[in-house]
DNA sequence: GCATTATCCTAGTAAACCTATAGGAATAAA
DNA sequence: TTTATTCCTATAGGTTTACTAGGATAATGC
């Protein structure tokens, strides 16, 4: 399941990537128009600044601003920032990856073979979407 | 992220795939052979054969069986039935849809068109394996 | 300089969910 | 009647999620 903070810090990026031109909005404007905690969003956008994604200005006439163009940026970035690996189970994972505990052999695991089809399935998706064919 | 639950599920359902006739084969035996926690396996199984995957019988000699054919139980159902929704967002589910709070309009959020693609191609990985391909 | 308007940052919290575990009842076979 | 097994309910303990509180910091405009 996709956690709301991954939801919402999409909603918020795929926002600001409407903007016409790149003035700081305030995160109040997007928790308004998106339905969105105020504070909860302040926290997500925060993060989102903190990995890149966002520029920010404080005081009077400040907010929130896209540092990159749409087209560059990629829906498997965000999803890995927001929301963590791709991958069902770490053993799978290329950016997360972990040893199961209980599988002896990876190789031999239909759990593990199985995943690996269904990471790249998502992976095609995510990797074919950038920001600004979410704001289509 | 997959559950302990689904992996392990999925894992004692391969097991049982695997052998070749149906008698019983007892908690006890898939614990041990796949390094999974007796009464939390005892619980899963319980669940299997709830949702009408596995008979069991009691008492010396007892154990779980396959109902089906492991060919036509396909992963859908299993990971339905195991995970839950293959869906990443309620919005999106077939077989377990929910609206979203926020979300006024569905068909103008980029997240829902989004989660659509991605469940559509897990569900395409899902619907192409059985149990009998896990088992191979 | 001062008031106002924003973001910045740390912490905390209630609820839900996950991963088991405990302990005994029911049933079947030898 | 003993032993082996599943059946069933309850619950404990940990983790994660989805927020919320409250003040610090910085920029703007008068």
């Amino acid at each position: 399941m996709l956690s709301k903070k991954t939801k919402y810090g999409i909603k918020a990026l795929t926002y600001l990537a409407r903007q016409e031109n790149r003035t700081p909005v305030q995160i109040a404007t997007i928790a308004n128009s998106e339905n969105i905690s105020l504070k909860f969003l302040e926290s997500i956008l925060l993060s989102l600044r903190k990995n890149g994604f966002l520029g920010s200005k404080k005081g009077k006439g400040g907010g929130y601003y896209l540092l990159k163009d749409p087209k560059e940026i990629m829906m498997t970035t965000v999803m890995r920032v927001l929301e963590g690996p791709i991958a069902m189970v770490p053993c799978v994972s290329l950016n997360f990856y972990e040893k199961c505990e209980d599988c002896p052999d990876e190789h031999n695991c239909a759990v593990h073979k199985l995943m690996i089809e269904v990471r790249d399935s998502s992976l095609k998706v995510f990797r074919n979407t950038s920001l600004a064919d979410m704001a289509k």
